[in-house]
DNA sequence: CTCAATTTGTTCGTATGTATG
DNA sequence: ACATACATACGAACAAATTGA
């Protein structure tokens, strides 16, 4: 037998579901590139030792997905418009992040009053004495693409209500000068989809997802901002400095990029 | 009809697997705490508006993951003992990356000479003139939860073969007096398992992983390390400090933790 | 100890989905 | 396209174990 074969005993998900999201990765990876022809049925059928009908039933999939189109006599195809995968770029410092989120619009922003204090991790600080919870969602292209449930101490929110009900909150708190970031850390984790996350994110129950719990601490240890963000996994990249001198230069880069030239502290 | 009818015509993926990935969600989560007994099989079925057998289908899945424990007459309840996630830090920066593979031992290590250059991304410096791969898989209680491939520059690999053969490289590129590291840089993505990587890592076939890729380049721009790891999407955890100066204080810590708060002060 | 209530375990019939050759 | 086999899902009824009154 096959090791996908082999594979499938440990997996449940139906066979030509787990057809479909390898033909899906090699789309999405460039092994198969936009507008080239695939192997034919007979080749797949080999390859992955199924049968014909689910060769086909994997491209129906994929089909509907709008990755690939077969024409009889000639062959199947891979679509010359693939969607374009992790566009979104996570940032790994303040500066960035601030600069990074400061134009997005949140949608559905709803409001609670004196909310319990949210869950807090070792490293989190001290919960403040009152907490509103702030959750909203992001769009792009009109597609949902994360969630942020936030918890925000009240005597923060109430420094400049409107701005936090209508546009991100951690860049609205970097603009307040009375408030002074002692600390600010980000944890990822991957996780999946709830029900109430893939009905609001619309993707399948049980969806990868990426989890970030986000938390800014300021001088007196109390965590005045607690974001749990839960991105879909397809959209989402990370890029991490590892030694904090930048990126290293470009084929078409100057020599030396010694910081960021964007936008300075103000 | 109930959201989770709705978002299965989404997704395919058999209702019980659905049911139960929810199910197992807030079990990791703590939602339902280990010991506890979960709600009865009548009320487990009005909530996912699904039949009893279905229900009783998830919980046998969890059942054989060890998550749960049914016995008649008296109900279904949590096991004590669930086993701990995201266990696995990533680190982001180059001197906690290194120091927390330091004492990692590779398994299954192959190596091949004078391969093709990896594909480098815009960022990532220029090809060296030889490489060569090293592919290995990373251990954890006899459990694979990594695997890495690795294009290490073949004028790197020969000053010390056999420590590159037997222990992890960056760690090794670090201690080399003669290399000057000049750039480095990790993107992570979320990704799914092929067939080649489910067989390896021993999971489904489709399941999420964390796909890296690190990147070292030495003072004359050369790309002389590019390791493409993927690691099982569970035990991955990556935690970034936004302000670059070191956590919080802990609750009960001082203000100053030198490094790693290994045993705790009472 | 028995009875009743509660809760999981089992079985049947039916319909649809998945996979093979 | 067809015939076959097995998996998935439903609803309903019944059986068996546990608990407490």
């Amino acid at each position: 037998m096959s090791k996908l074969l082999k594979s499938y005993d440990r997996s449940r998900i139906p066979l030509y579901i787990q057809v479909a999201s390898v033909m899906r990765q090699r789309i999405q990876s460039g092994q198969w590139a936009p507008g080239q022809r695939i192997s034919t049925l007979e080749e797949l059928e080999r390859e992955f030792q199924v049968a014909r009908v689910t060769v086909r039933q994997a491209i129906a999939v994929l089909q509907e997905e709008g990755l690939l189109h077969a024409q009889q006599g000639r062959g199947t195809y891979v679509s010359d418009l693939t969607p374009s995968r992790h566009w979104f770029k996570l940032e790994t410092t303040w500066d960035e992040l601030i600069e990074s989120i400061r134009d997005n619009v949140p949608q559905q922003m709803t409001l609670e009053q004196d909310v319990p204090p949210p869950p807090l991790q070792p490293n989190d600080g001290q919960a403040a004495a009152h907490y509103v919870r702030l959750r909203s969602v992001q769009y792009r292209d009109n597609e949902p693409y994360s969630l942020v449930n936030l918890h925000l101490a009240q005597h923060i929110f109430e420094l400049d209500p409107k701005r936090f009900m209508r546009s991100p909150a951690l860049p609205a708190i970097a603009a307040l000068s009375q408030v002074k970031v002692a600390y600010a850390h980000q944890t990822l984790v991957i996780g999946s989809a709830d029900p109430e996350t893939a009905d609001r994110m619309m993707v399948a129950i049980g969806a990868p997802t990426a989890e970030c719990h986000c938390v800014v601490i300021d001088e007196t240890g109390t965590a005045i901002y607690v974001a749990d963000i839960i991105y879909r996994s397809d959209c989402i990249k990370l890029q991490i400095d590892l030694l904090g001198n930048g990126p290293a230069p470009g084929r078409a880069a100057p020599a030396k990029p010694p910081r960021r030239p964007k936008a300075k502290q103000s």
